[in-house]
DNA sequence: AAATATTTAATAGTATTACTATCATTCATA
DNA sequence: TATGAATGATAGTAATACTATTAAATATTT
């Protein structure tokens, strides 16, 4: 039995939709492999229509503009994650054993996936680590927020956030908390690799230990916050 | 008597000092109002040599591109803010007095500062919490991390994650949380303001909240540390 | 099957960006 | 008075980010 996975993307994203035409589906799938091999300043629709064999005025048909297309990317990435989690952590009783499980895969570079024809969640896990930020990082946050561009990412923050509140329920800053852990799953993976030095997991490139730290300072908030909530309240 | 702080910067980082000409104090003053006005991706030598009165060319011989002008901007920050940081906590014996003052510094957005003349240190924050990151997601960051780029931001990292050790000798890691901190710093306030949902401040714009939330997670991380260690440790 | 409409592709063109090069001018210094 | 550094003015190029126009293919109607 073949089982394809199929993500609904938010229709503002694009002007046609890619998933439905085969010069769409190229297009997604190029733009992985081109984003990632050579980063987001240097990909153009131009370098990315000559490598589909197709035109400049082909890919605008489907994507107003280069970054549109990267949320369209970036998006999907985060709904394909927050299904991974819900898949790997549905039959988990135990909030705390499912967290673990949640930043350990938050903090995996993805290896390899067959859930797709497509799009290759190896790439694709790079690409956000680099350039994921990039998404919200514009002037226009607001307008695409109120578009709704960024609710894949919230959706998964959320998710954590609700079994952050699952582990301790007097806990006041889930929200902030599973926001920090995602990036901070991305962000310190990124360090470790190329600035070391901001980090203590060297040059081992080993994620084992960035997820011992991660699994650790998640846990010491929510163990603290019980004893420590008293001071800080007025 | 009139102080004026004089930052060394990478000599790298330009073509000419624009420390050392009007026209390159020029350069930088209205380059931070420009990029804080309509972003880095709008922001174009043009329009800033535009602003200043002069040429195109004439902004080139100061700065080989934009990403290096932004660069600059950014390193200066965060030795303007080491500086301020060690000012501010040069006297106190405490450990942990001084790491709440770090990151109450660090989470506070800065108001108005009169160390400088042509600098407006309020806008460079904002500068920072939204182009910041752009300064290392490049494709070429090992290159400009050979080149030194990021000392500035390393070095304050270093100094929080000394303090932290000050604080745990035994914390395995220090300088991950120091990274994480000063991130976390500009991060949650860019949430806070822009995409609200993913903190739990609302949008009472409020750092206060921020910043315990900010204290809350460093000493949780710190006081949990000894108590766990021998758990993790194999 | 012919006529018409609709979709899709290919070509060309424009405005802006990110530079580089050249040469003339100012202005202080030796 | 000669020298040289800093600036200014002008022009030019290659690439980028799009738009508009036209041509070809496909589907629909009569």
């Amino acid at each position: 039995m073949e089982l394809t996975l199929k993500i609904r993307m938010n229709e503002k994203l694009f002007l046609r939709n890619p998933e439905e035409t085969e010069l769409g589906r190229e297009i997604i799938r190029q733009s992985i492999i081109l984003i990632h091999k050579s980063g987001l300043e240097a990909f153009t629709f131009k370098k990315l229509a000559k490598a589909i064999g197709t035109t400049e005025a082909g890919v605008y048909r489907y994507f107003e503009n280069k970054h549109r297309l990267l949320v369209y990317i970036v998006s999907w990435y985060w709904s394909w994650l927050e299904y991974k989690i819900s898949v790997h952590t549905n039959n988990m009783k135990d909030p705390e054993v499912r967290l673990k499980k949640i930043i350990q895969i938050l903090g995996t570079p993805v290896k390899d996936d067959v859930d797709t024809k497509h799009v290759d969640e190896r790439l694709l896990y790079e690409i956000v680590t680099w350039e994921g930020a990039k998404v919200y990082l514009t002037r226009h946050v607001s307008t695409d927020n109120k578009l709704r561009f960024f609710k894949p990412y919230k959706d998964l923050c959320a998710r954590v956030a609700g079994v952050i509140l699952e582990c301790n329920p007097s806990y006041r800053y889930s929200r902030s908390l599973a926001s920090t852990l995602v990036e901070m799953a991305h962000q310190q993976n990124f360090f470790m690799r190329n600035l070391p030095s901001l980090t203590d997991f060297g040059n081992s490139k080993d994620e084992g230990k960035m997820i011992v730290f991660l699994e650790h300072f998640v846990f010491a908030s929510l163990s603290a916050s019980e004893k420590k909530q008293s001071k800080k309240t007025p």
